[in-house]
DNA sequence: TATAATCACGACCAACTTGATCGGGATTCA
DNA sequence: TGAATCCCGATCAAGTTGGTCGTGATTATA
């Protein structure tokens, strides 16, 4: 998974409307600059995440947007996948964006590209608005040393 | 980490390498057709792996490709690395690619995607072609189901 | 009721990336 | 000599990314 802009710009938008939740609308102008996010260009977001029922707005003067729904009913799974299309690696291992390869029977790494789709899966439709929010997602990777690097870097 | 077609063919055509190792050269023409890869397509990265010392050639007719390493000398995450560029889902939490962003400090979803850089990233360079090759690399999640689906699909 | 701030919508676009193709040269074996 | 191979650089079409822009429609308030 290759996270886009628009998924970043998405987030970090809902994320500001999870801090202000219950207590009115916040303008585009104003979510994009405590985001640093480009106006114009979070403006069609918007509309998008409107359209998917994530966010309602409030027309004319003091208007903006607001949660359209408790943020434990949005996940970042959702968000993702509807920006990005698809979280797998390879379409040959995405059940959402599954598309047949004539390597399947014999290729050999496909297990470990179904490994990470597993994983990425799993994670990131348990993190919803407001767990992801409070902090309450950290997994086992985390749980001994948050800064942990595996590998040679990634 | 989303996987190119690049990265994907040069996958193949080692893991067809480490099928035949020790066993004499194979044309990229031979590579391409049992592997269902573009010929002129596949040169190119038969190339680029040659100079990484991936593979060696031998030159003229009956000429073609071997590993020049070891398959536990080579691993996954190299070969993505170096094709593909990041593994991680945004540069913000790359170490090898990192590249700062104005909202890290105050970022709710960052350590998410940290968690998820951290798993590929292991997996990956844990993925020598030798274990991938002999189906040593099955990890946690395909443990009790192999074919097991999480969440909403990916 | 004028005005300023906001959302709404669709067109447009430059730069980059992807996934190749192509022509022709150099090397080697029979 | 010729056939099969590797080698190298140029080129390129199509799609994606990450935006910008102009212009309406809506609404609170002075």
């Amino acid at each position: 998974m290759k996270l886009s802009r628009k998924s970043d710009y998405a987030l970090r938008a809902l994320f500001t409307l999870v801090e202000n939740y219950g207590r009115g609308p916040i303008s585009i102008r104003e979510i994009a600059e405590r985001n640093d996010i480009p106006r114009r260009f979070l403006e069609q977001i918007m509309l998008d995440m409107k359209s998917r029922k994530w966010v309602e707005s409030i027309a004319g003067r003091d208007g903006g947007f607001i949660l359209a729904k408790s943020p434990d009913e949005i996940t970042m799974g959702q968000v993702v996948r509807h920006f990005d299309g698809i979280l797998a690696p390879i379409s040959c291992v995405s059940t959402s964006h599954y598309e047949p390869c004539s390597q399947e029977g014999v290729c050999r790494f496909r297990r470990v590209l179904l490994d990470i789709r597993n994983y990425v899966s799993r994670l990131m439709d348990d993190a919803t608005l407001s767990r992801v929010f409070t902090g309450a997602i950290v997994r086992r990777e985390e749980v001994f040393s948050p800064d942990m690097v595996y590998g040679e870097g990634i």
